[in-house]
Order: structure tokens, then sequence, then C-alpha cells
RNA sequence: GGUCCCAUCGUCUAGCCUGGCCUAGGACGGAGCCCUCUCAAGGCUUAAACACGGGUUCGAAUCCCGUUGGGACCA
């Protein structure tokens, strides 16, 4: 058996959008499964719509959910002579001729059959003309068998059978000189040796097109496997309605490439009841015969709950390397430098499990930086109310009264207090909680006050005093 | 129009190939309860689906045929 060899081949027409990155997923994880090999390829022959920054894109985003390739990227545009030479190999063999039939002719003929109620496809005219040396435009067309059955054994589809009769002959080489997609990829596919043609299933009708050409061309006919389509709420294909569609949206949206990627390959894929796979198991359990034929809604709800669940099991210190650049753009850049590493992967296990995104994060972690904390002046209406601000002092004299800190201790005294305040835990905790973070919600107080740490824990509850009585 | 693909809770899915263990399981979301210093998280409970119609069979979500409905591609 041969080494597995699969690819990506995305045309640059955009940013990286999410079925792609599926498409690249499946590929990927199938070939570090077998140790194969995972090619990428640009698919940029149409180079009215091909950018380079879409380039750039597709390799960011890979980058980014941890997609690595082995060869590539190839660009097809830097292939154009091998596409060339192939299809004129056709034409030696007697496998292609020139046609020079007008567009304009093709589309009248094509209207006329429909109006027939006949299929509109290439009445195959100019294939027994012998065209040697065309004189004026020409383009190149591919003898496509017309009897017989072409057979594919799809990865995920299973047998499909499609009858020779209905192809037509189509166009490899255009009359300027370009290939067609039909064309270039079983060229590249072939050339590349790729053993596993995975992609999207609005390729599945190309595949017996495609296939007659492996066998003219002489290249072995590798296996084909067509993914379902990724589809948005309404049931009609993701886009931008839909919300973001582009990977790296949601990077900015602050997901965790793994949540993605977890999420992503669920989306179509199986293993049981299980929800949650690291990357290794992913690479273990995945198998073509469980990944679902039909189309998938995307979910956004979902995918937030996978985050989360990736927020709260992931090692702190990885959080923290993906949460510091978003505190420095959130202008927290000073105070994330002046804190010790340790310090903020306490921060970040104090408010994990309130955070779905890194964006949520930021917003829960910024009271706990800087000597002071911002008010929200309806919690401070609400709790730090004159009345309170003598039962506040008392609290700060006992905390005062104990050296140094210790969880326990001072969640022991403020208990004391509030019993013998006649007030409830949560009559205490509230003022004491805006006084210390700002907000009415907040993680745990007594873990709240650690993070802080003593100085900052009195001080901020000065300053809610002060607040509470005067201002 | 032609060809091809698809069809289990609102959504992602298990089960289907190798019929009985399915009074259809899990997850997200929803509802309710519990826990609780707030917000979460967590725990428990709950509503919710085999598209339809025929067959085959002692028995069908599972096999076969058809219908309907979605979708893709070719233009």
């Amino acid at each position: 058996m041969s080494q597995v060899r699969v690819r990506f081949a995305p045309s640059p027409t955009g940013f990286l959008h999410i079925g792609g990155v599926r498409t690249a997923l499946f590929n990927w994880l199938y070939a570090r499964q077998q140790k194969g090999v995972f090619v990428l390829r640009i698919e940029d022959t149409d180079q009215s719509r091909s950018t380079d920054e879409s380039i750039q894109a597709i390799i960011e985003g890979l980058k980014w959910v941890g997609l690595d390739w082995d060869e590539g990227p190839f660009r097809q545009t830097e292939r154009m002579d091998l596409y060339r030479s192939h299809a004129l190999s056709l034409l030696e063999k007697g496998r292609a001729y020139w046609c020079v039939c007008k567009a304009e002719e093709l589309e009248a003929r094509r209207k006329e059959a429909e109006a027939k109620g006949l299929s509109p496809r290439y009445d195959g005219r100019c294939r027994s003309l012998g065209i040697t040396n065309p004189a004026g435009e020409a383009a190149l067309r591919f003898k496509a068998p017309q009897e017989g059955q072409t057979v594919v054994d799809d990865l995920i589809k299973g047998r499909i059978v499609f009858d020779n009769a209905v192809l037509d002959d189509l166009i490899i080489l255009r009359s300027n000189g370009y290939p067609t997609y039909n064309f270039s990829v079983v060229v590249d596919d072939a050339l590349m040796h790729i053993t596993h043609v995975v992609r999207g299933d609005d390729h599945l009708t190309n595949t017996p097109r495609q296939v007659p050409i492996f066998e003219a061309l002489g290249f072995p006919v590798p296996r084909f496997g067509h993914l379902p389509m990724i589809l948005g709420s309404d049931k009609a294909r993701l886009s931008k309605r839909h919300g973001a569609t582009s990977i790296m949206a949601y990077k900015e949206m602050g997901y965790l490439p793994d949540a993605m990627v977890n999420y992503l390959v669920r989306l179509g894929w199986s293993h049981g009841d299980q929800e949650v796979f690291t990357r290794q198991e992913l690479i273990e359990k995945f198998s073509w015969d469980h990944v679902q034929k039909s189309a998938a809604v995307f979910n956004p709800e979902k995918l937030l709950w996978m985050n989360a669940e990736y927020i709260k099991t992931t090692e702190p210190g990885r959080i923290v390397r993906e949460l510091v650049p978003l505190l420095e753009r959130a202008g927290l850049g000073d105070e994330v430098r002046t804190a010790s590493a340790d310090w903020l992967a306490q921060l970040v296990v104090l408010v994990r499990e309130r955070a779905k995104t890194l964006t949520d994060m930021v917003m829960w972690v910024t009271p706990y930086f800087g000597q002071t904390a911002a008010y929200d002046e309806e919690s401070v209406k609400k709790f730090l109310t004159p009345a309170m601000a003598p039962i506040l002092s008392r609290l700060l004299a006992r905390f005062e009264a104990i050296s140094g800190f210790s969880k326990a201790e001072w969640e022991e005294s403020f208990k004391r207090l509030a019993d013998e305040e006649g007030l409830k835990m949560g009559q205490l905790a509230q003022p004491v909680r805006v006084a210390l973070t700002g907000r009415a919600a907040s993680p745990g107080l007594f873990e709240v006050m650690e993070v802080l740490g003593r100085d900052r824990t009195l001080f901020r509850l000065r300053k809610g005093i002060e607040r509470a009585s005067g201002a």
C-alpha cells in the first residue's frame, strides 16, 4: 500500500471560509492518521478573481487552526506549462480535438436544445472534423466516453454510478490558452500523486468528468470523498448573512483554535457520543465511514459552548498567552507587563468559568488590574449606600487587624461581622464586591481578595467606604 | 430541464451496512429544580425526532420500491 497523499486546494477568492477549514481539517486528520502527506495547493487559475491577499488569508487561517502542510503551497498559475503539455498530449493520443465553434454559436445551439427539451450539452460537431492546425480561435475539447458507466466508490457516499451517455466533450484548454478547472485539477492531482481527493459535495458531479481524463492521461485514478456542505440556520449555504464565515473572524471574537477544530470536526463526523476530543484523539479516531452524508447547519451556540469548555480546561498558561495581546489592545499593556506570569494564570483561573470567549475574558479580568476599580454607577447606587459605610468601616478595621492575608481567616472574620451586624451574607457581600471590583457580579469574594492581595483589597475597601459615605 | 446526492428531537448527532437489546441514546439550546455572597459553573429533572406511502419479514428507524421535500452540478 503506497503512502496516503491528500490535498487541500482552495481558490484564493476571499478569506478562508469555515467550510474550507473543515475540508482541510478532514484531509489533514487523515494524512496525520495514515502517516501520509498533506499538500496545499492554491487554485488560482481564475486570475480575475484571485488575489495575493486571499492566499495570505488561507495560509494565515490554516496556521491559526494548526493545520500544517507538508508540501506546497503550490500555485496553479506557476504550472501552466504542465496543463498545456498534457492537454496537447491528449490531442496527440487522439483523446482530444480542436473545436472551432464560436461561443455565440454554442450559446444559440444550447438554447435551441433547451427549447426542444433536450439536455443543453455540446453536440460534438467538431469531434470528427480532425482539425490539426486551427486557423483562428480554437479550444481543445476532451473526447469523453459516450457509452458505458463511470463508477465512483466514494469514501463517504458509497458507490455512485454515472451514465457516460450524459457526459459531453468538455473544453480542457480554452481558446486563450488557459486550462479549465476540471482539467487542471486532474493534472495536478495526478502529478502530485494524490491518492484521496476529498473535497466538498459541490464537486460530486465533476467527478465523472474527471475520472476519464485521469484514464486518458494514463494516470491511476485516486479515491474520491465528498464532504457534505455546511449550511446556515435557514438551511441555505453558509454565507455572510449568517454572521461570520471567515475563520479569522473567530479568532477576532476570542475563540480558541482547538475549540474551533473540535466544533468543526463534530459538524459532520462523530465517534459515538463523544463531544470533546484532543487533537491526538481526533487523529486516532477519525474515520471516513463516520462522516455524515447530509449537510449540516452551523450552530454558533454550540460553538460558543465548545469554546467555553476549552477555556475551562485548557492549561491557564496557554490561555494567558492568547489573552495577553487582547489585554494590550484593551489598553492594559503596562499593567500586563508588570504582572507576573503566575499571577496572570491565577487570574485566568479566577474568571475562566464565567468567560465563554477570550473577548469575554478581557471584560471579566479588567477589574483586577490597577490600583483602583472602575465603578459601575448603577451598582454603586444600589450597594455602596451611606447606610453601609459604617459597616464597611468595621469590616476594614477587622481586616486591618489581621496581619497578612489568609483567605480562610478573612472569610471567617467577614462572616462573623455579618453575623454580628445581623446581615445575611449577601447583604454584606454585594457592597464589598462593588467596592473591590466596581461591579455587582464577580467571582467568589474571597477568591477576588486573594487575587487582589491584601494591600489592594484594603485600599479598594477604603475607596469604597469613601464613596459610600460621601460623594 | 437533465444528472447526481441527501432525509432521526429546533440544531449537531448515536443507532442503519450485520433487522429484534430502540417504550430511539448523547450533546447544544429551551423549561424547571437544587447548590449559592453576586454572576457564572456544576448537579438533577423535563419537553422535543425515525418526512410520507407501500412492500419484504414473526418483527423495520434499520432492507426494497415509490412519493414528497431539500441540495449540488451542468448551463
